[in-house]
DNA sequence: TTATTACTTGGCTACTTTGCCAAATAGTGC
DNA sequence: GCACTATTTGGCAAAGTAGCCAAGTAATAA
C-alpha cells in the first residue's frame, strides 16, 4: 500500500472515528432535527457540558457540525446532513445481525 | 436519555467503530471488488497476519463482512454491501474540508 | 468594574485499542 | 502418525480515547 492510499484511507478512518460515540451518534441525531446549544445537548446526554463540548469539537474538526455563537450561547449544526444516510445502512446491519442471532437461538 | 435509546446508540455506534480504522477499511474496499483470502488482504495491509485476522474479526463481529473455509484458507467477503454508500458522503465531507482549507489560505 | 452565565481548555486517571510475538488450532499431503 | 501451511488466539506494551474537575475565556448586565 503506497502513502498516498495510506492517507486517503487515514482521513476517511477519521469522520467514521468522529462517528463512533454513542454521545456523538445523538448529538448528529438531534442536529438533523434542528440546531442546539450546548446546554441543550448536554441535557439530553446527561453528562458534563466539558465532556459534551469535547464531543462537539470532535465533529467539528471532522467537519460534520458546524458552530455559531450568538450571545452567550454556543449553536451547534449539521454541516453534512448526507451522514443521516448512513443510518439506515446501519439499521440494516443491526436488523440482519439480531435476526441471526433469533435464528441460532429458535433452531427450526 | 433512557436506556433503551442509550442502547440503541451503543450499538450503531459499533458498526461506525468497525469502520473507523485505515486497515479495516481498505479490507471494505477490497471485498467489494471480491471475495479475498487472509494471505491477501495480509500482503496489501503489509501488516502481521495476526493483526489482519483481528481486525477481520472486528469487521466480521459488526456484522459488515462474512468467511468461509474452503480447504487451508479462510476466503471472506463483504455481507452488507449498503457500507459502500457510506464512502460517497464521507468522500464528500473531505473534499469540502479540503476546500475550506485551501480558501482560508488563499484569501480573496 | 464586578458578577454571572455559557462555554472551552488543561490536566489527570481509567479504560480501550492496536500491533507484534509466540503458541495453539485446523486442514492437507505424505 | 508426522510435517507443513493458513489462520486464530493469548499476552503484553505502547498509544489513543473518555470523562470528570478545575481553571480559563467571552459576552452580558448591573
Amino acid at each position: 500500500m503506497n502513502a498516498k492510499t495510506q492517507a486517503r484511507l487515514a482521513t476517511r478512518a477519521n469522520v467514521f472515528k468522529a462517528l463512533a460515540h454513542p454521545s456523538r451518534l445523538l448529538i448528529v441525531e438531534q442536529l438533523a432535527q434542528k440546531e442546539h446549544c450546548v446546554c441543550e445537548l448536554t441535557e439530553m446526554i446527561g453528562a458534563d457540558m466539558s465532556t459534551v463540548s469535547k464531543h462537539l469539537s470532535v465533529l467539528k474538526s471532522a467537519g460534520i457540525i458546524l458552530d455559531e455563537k450568538r450571545g452567550l450561547q454556543v449553536y451547534y449544526r449539521l454541516k453534512m446532513p448526507c451522514v443521516l444516510r448512513f443510518f439506515d445502512c446501519v439499521g440494516e446491519v443491526i436488523e440482519t445481525n439480531a435476526k441471526e442471532q433469533w435464528e441460532l437461538v429458535n433452531l427450526p
